[in-house]
DNA sequence: AAAATCCGTAACCTATGGGTTACGCTTCCA
DNA sequence: TGGAAGCGTAACCCATAGGTTACGGATTTT
């Protein structure tokens, strides 16, 4: 967990791991949208493959990077345990309210995965 | 928020957090509780209070610390915005059911519920 | 086959982090 | 009122982090 967070301390490293959302990019993709040096970015990368947070693959000459977000649970984890125990009820208000809107604006968008149960009381 | 997430890179340092959920700790019982010197605790002490994750008050000759979980707001949020895009609906439908039996058995187990339910920004 | 491309590594420098011991300032207490 | 208690700070040491330039090893291209 300390090489998580401490990997995600640092901002070039937290936009890289932006920047993969949904995507691969190569090294050299990635890089060129920084202006600090090539190699700077290459050990970026590799403490992000060290602490798991990026897997690589290579192809051909280049080499592809995707995230792998399965590596901030843990971290995610001691976090809520930490803000647990803060004004519990109101998050929890607040939380099931963004859970349900969150929920209807995606099925609007696409396709129904099962049923509506949009209208349950709490 | 490169700051907190540096901070709680550093075990002593969550290890202090955790030990004060709920309760304010002075700077001696905390340090006392770990094997390294005083004065090492004494600048994680600081470092937790610069960047927010602390708060001391002055009792006497002693200062008392609390935690401030707030300070960890942003950082979960940019840890949840990474990890969004996977398995999305799955965990919203999980985080629903959650939600509502948390709160279902919390306000069994207290008095009441918040009486007045105060505005909600939803 | 030769050259260009892609990308990691090595060597180096400076700044920062975390530990230690020594010290100093308040505050309590006998 | 003098000494002990509680804590932070200063000075110091060593390891690590993050940047740079120079280099090397595959793969693609011409």
């Amino acid at each position: 967990m300390d090489e998580v967070a401490s990997a995600i301390a640092d901002p070039v490293r937290r936009d890289i791991l932006l920047m993969l959302r949904g995507t691969t990019l190569t090294a050299g993709e990635i890089a060129h949208r920084f202006t600090i040096s090539r190699p700077a970015i290459s050990r970026h990368l590799r403490v992000l493959r060290e602490c798991g947070l990026v897997r690589d693959e290579l192809a051909g000459r280049r080499r592809m990077y995707r995230l792998d977000a399965a590596a901030l649970t843990e971290l995610a984890e001691w976090i809520a345990l930490i803000r647990a125990p803060a004004d519990w009820d109101h998050r929890l208000d607040a939380l099931e309210t963004e859970v349900r809107r969150t929920r209807r604006e995606r099925s609007t968008r696409r396709t129904a995965p099962h049923g509506e149960r949009t209208e349950e009381t709490a």
